[in-house]
DNA sequence: CATGCCGTGATACAGATGTACCATGCGAAT
DNA sequence: ATTCGCATGGTACATCTGTATCACGGCATG
């Protein structure tokens, strides 16, 4: 039916307007006007689709979710075929880091979320842990490949590695998105300590 | 004066109160009405004291980075005398993580500004790359005093380890404060990247 | 043709929020 | 004793926010 195609596709728009206010100003900046204004429809249209705000907020950042893992995917294609362990975990943590349009996007409208959810306990148990624990899963299994193929040193624990090469990028993304310092200097840090990992 | 002491006092007070409700509630909800009602005082002695609410968020940020460096200086001072180059750098970087009730406030209080500060981009000029250069440089220096004692390898880049270590545990205090693992577990993973580092 | 549902618009409403304004008490200085 | 400045209280005001309500047009189905 035409109909539900529409629906979706109004829902993506106002989802989408509300992710680019949170990435340019903050979600404290997002209210359901302003999001209406961004998505250049009604007031009565967001609330049409999204009966409530919390849905919409919870829809946008299921949405956002699901770009993250797009460049995910990408990237990991991008990383050879077939890729070794040390290309996908490069290519994945790479990713994550804040050094283009879209990885600054996502990194500052995840921020917005960060703080909003970092209160609300019960959002916080369904959205928080599942995609870091995903992604540290994901590095550690490849960092029992490379040790398979001696591209690694066996003494090191899969598990804690993975979980600090996971903090490492978080804490990077957080440098880059204060000012602190630039993506490719980011990137610069992130490459030497895989380089340190890897040759060791 | 007396006068003058007793304005600290108030100031220090419900700038206090504030910083009570952006960890327990988040600073979305730190209007000046709860604010007042926090610190037990009447709307308008917050106006008095603060002109306007921005000046509140401000000062409060100020004594909330006194506190963190506070808490720096105490475990810096109980790291033994006269301290190594490791153990002072093991003391500043467990003492960032929100391992107890007074390091998981001042986490959680951060992140609360974070997300603010982010999109105002003259306050982040102004606050936001100063107390995290001051870290690196500091670890900087005890990485480089470790390596003229022997105690770390000559061939590790002080600059750029220690940017990663900053990193690693800023990542793992957002772990944490997303419930994703506790702070003993995250301190685990902290100093089993220490004792790589000293150890190789 | 009539009916009724769906998408859309405009607007109302109640509450919260930052700030401004007026008033009052009180201690000190003239 | 009067005046003056500071600390404090109460409250008004304009604006914004999320949500609810009323209204209207179109289109399919009976």
């Amino acid at each position: 039916m035409n109909a539900k195609v529409e629906h979706e596709e109004r829902r993506r728009q106002i989802a989408e307007a509300l992710l680019r206010i949170a990435d340019t100003q903050g979600l404290q900046s997002a209210s359901m006007r302003a999001v209406a204004a961004e998505a250049g429809v009604s007031l009565r249209l967001v609330q049409y689709y999204f009966e409530t705000k919390e849905g919409l907020l919870l829809d946008a950042l299921a949405r956002l979710g699901a770009q993250l893992q797009d460049r995910m995917a990408r990237w990991i294609a991008a990383a050879g075929s077939p890729p070794t362990p040390r290309a996908l975990v490069t290519a994945v943590l790479a990713c994550i880091l804040p050094t283009d349009a879209e990885s600054r996007r996502i990194a500052r409208t995840y921020t917005a979320y960060y703080a909003l959810v970092l209160n609300d306990p019960e959002a916080l148990a369904k959205h928080g842990t599942g995609q870091a624990d995903l992604l540290e899963s994901f590095l550690a299994e490849q960092l029992r490949a490379a040790q398979r193929d001696g591209g690694l040193s066996p003494a090191r624990d899969p598990r804690i590695t993975a979980a600090g090469l996971a903090a490492l990028v978080n804490g990077l993304g957080q440098s880059v998105l204060g000012g602190q310092r630039d993506g490719e200097a980011a990137l610069a840090i992130l490459t030497h300590h895989l380089d340190e990992l890897f040759d060791a």
